[in-house]
DNA sequence: TATTGTTATACTCTATAACTATA
DNA sequence: TATAGTTATAGAGTATAACAATA
């Protein structure tokens, strides 16, 4: 009886992947929050600006989908983006409903900026960890969210609205 | 120049840690809610349920900061729960001000009656690792967790809405 | 008809301030 | 005064439905 089970019938809740995922999420908003809060930005849209930085002329829904956000949010933070000059939208001239995405050299400075802060933070973060682990760390996750991507909409939620009526503009 | 830099100035954006720590979080979520949805709910709901089945006889403070959630919604979580009949608050006779937690028999049927399932959903999630993989990949996130424990409560926000006047309740 | 992006809206999670009741 | 918990409220992230413009 020295080792009772390989697998225990249910995880202690502290080590359940959904616990430790949520966790983990919460301590990197706080880490990097506090960086960005300075410049009035949240993770969530620093994050879509390094995004489209990171792929440019692209089309608001390729980089949404390719970031995990509905399109419909993706959009309002280009707004808030685009609203501090940091980001531009231009219309495709091959598609006129596609916008093409762009950061701005304003956009791209901030970036810089804040870069070696954010690094340094991350570096702090993953402290506990050795070069190995980290990078160990970092693959396993990019693996486990490949594999799940499919799962990476539906939502935290709960009982699905159903929108029963109520239309957009009822007086037309 | 066959390795040009063991550490580059940024990391591409989709192997940041915040990125990850999202999309993880975002996946966990969606696995565990559509599991929950037919019950009516949440994963962080259930996290409460589970945690107070865990540690029974506790007051609302102990176990909300152990789970990292801030006290107040705690509080109507609890209030949820206590609805539902799954949870039920006792007030302590050793110090009227605090509550104790307990699981209801009904809460912990349903959270027998729910363990299978969850089980399995966790089985898949992280089907892309090897056991060895997985007991590191949540050793490695316990670690870095603790590790950064006092970063847990900040809030994932922008500015302090430093709330300036409005008392609640002006008419007194 | 199908697709890109928008507006309106709603729900969850998180956070702060101010309050009540105990200690 | 200090602590446990509450009420009121707000911001941030996420989701759906309905719509407009374009393909």
């Amino acid at each position: 009886m020295a080792k009772p089970h390989a697998s225990p019938e249910v995880l202690p809740s502290h080590r359940v992947p959904a616990h430790l995922a949520r966790r983990f999420n919460q301590i990197c908003l706080g880490v990097t929050a506090e960086i960005l809060s300075g410049d009035d930005l949240t993770p969530m849209i620093f994050g879509v600006l390094v995004a489209v930085l990171e792929q440019p002329g692209r089309g608001q829904r390729q980089v949404a989908e390719r970031m995990g956000v509905d399109v419909v949010n993706f959009g309002q933070m280009i707004d808030e983006l685009e609203g501090k000059g940091l980001v531009e939208r231009k219309i495709d001239p091959d598609d006129r409903r596609a916008r093409k995405l762009y950061v701005t050299e304003r956009g791209a400075a901030l970036r810089r900026r804040l870069s070696p802060d954010l690094l340094a933070a991350q570096e702090r973060l993953l402290a506990p960890l050795s070069p190995d682990e980290r990078r160990a760390l970092l693959d396993m996750l990019v693996r486990v969210i490949e594999a799940n991507d499919s799962y990476a909409r539906p939502g935290n939620g709960r009982r699905k609205p159903q929108r029963k009526s109520k239309p957009v503009n009822p007086s037309q």
